[in-house]
DNA sequence: GCGTGATGTTGAA
DNA sequence: TCAACCTCACGCC
């Protein structure tokens, strides 16, 4: 689940279920059990996302970092009478009042200073998810981009030009912007890539309220085309994520994929056609075309 | 029931 | 470029 919108939810879950009180903290799995025990029984002050990052911060400045990685999970669940013994590996587990949240799978929980927080935010590019004001500011990600000789879509995935896209939202947006993934970052205009940022934003936004990614146009809905919803573990309608041999919901050319820097890469060759500069031979690199 | 792959990142080779 | 992290839904038996 976790891209961007996914720590965003749970910032606002964990601020709804458990900012402003005292919370038991503990790491059944044994992982997280030092740092836990500084923390029990303490006030959990705020919870706050930064792209991919979550911070959750305690008394005295100290902010448990969290990044749940590829396979992540952070449940929140209410709970009546008695806590449930944990179930599998759980790194963290806060309880509240009335709810209870266990944390498995996470590539990072650890135990931070404020300092050390400053300097991860400091690190990353900016949030859609975020004011423009406090992190928000697309600006900074143009400055990178608008520079670059590198693939739009490696840029998307970079988080310290961008924070908080994957490569769900990244194939998304390229197909809704028509954008060859492989067009170098300067090759866009300014107008095109303010475009594609207002588009995000509103994407991500949605990913938040529903905790699924849905990109698909009203047009294009499977209720506007009499097609099938999706139904896998990701949900969300889309356009070319994952539908590698499957018909464009748009043009009905089948949709490619190819691995780009160890991450599958997905676009409609209809849609999106191959980007070519005028002037200069355009190297080709880093794709390989599979299936 | 078992094997696979995945919305991500780090650190070693 | 690849293994590791260590979860979980899915397809297939």
């Amino acid at each position: 689940m976790p891209e961007g919108h996914t720590l965003h939810r749970l910032a606002l879950d964990l601020t709804d279920a458990f900012a402003g009180q005292q919370v038991r903290v503990g790491s059944p799995q044994g992982r997280f059990d030092a740092e836990a025990r500084q923390l029990d029984g303490q006030v959990l002050e705020s919870a706050e996302a930064w792209g991919k990052q979550l911070f959750l911060e305690f008394p005295g400045e100290r902010f448990v970092h969290i990044h749940l990685g590829l396979i992540g999970k952070l449940a929140i669940t209410p709970y009546d009478g008695e806590v449930p013994p944990p179930v599998g590996q759980v790194r963290l587990r806060l309880v509240g009042r009335e709810h209870l949240a266990d944390l498995r799978g996470a590539t990072a929980c650890d135990l931070w200073t404020l300092e050390q927080r400053d300097a991860c935010v400091a690190k990353l590019g900016p949030d859609p998810l975020r004011d423009p004001e406090d992190g928000g500011d697309p600006d900074r990600a143009w400055k990178r981009i608008g520079g670059s000789q590198r693939s739009i879509a490696s840029l998307l995935m970079d988080q310290a030009v961008l924070a908080g896209v994957g490569n769900v939202y990244r194939a998304e947006l390229l197909f809704r912007h028509r954008v060859d993934p492989l067009r170098p970052g300067a090759s866009l205009s300014r107008r095109q890539w303010d475009a594609m940022w207002d588009d995000l934003v509103g994407l991500m936004r949605t990913g938040v309220e529903r905790n699924r990614i849905d990109t698909v146009r009203d047009e294009h809905t499977p209720e506007a085309m009499g097609r099938d919803p999706r139904v896998d573990d990701h949900g969300g309608e889309v356009y070319v994520y994952r539908r590698a041999g499957q018909p464009c919901h748009v043009c009905g050319a089948v949709i490619r994929t190819a691995a780009l820097e160890g991450r599958n890469l997905f676009w409609c060759p209809g849609c999106q056609r191959r980007y070519r500069p005028r002037t200069a031979v355009r190297a080709v690199r880093g794709a390989t075309p599979r299936r």
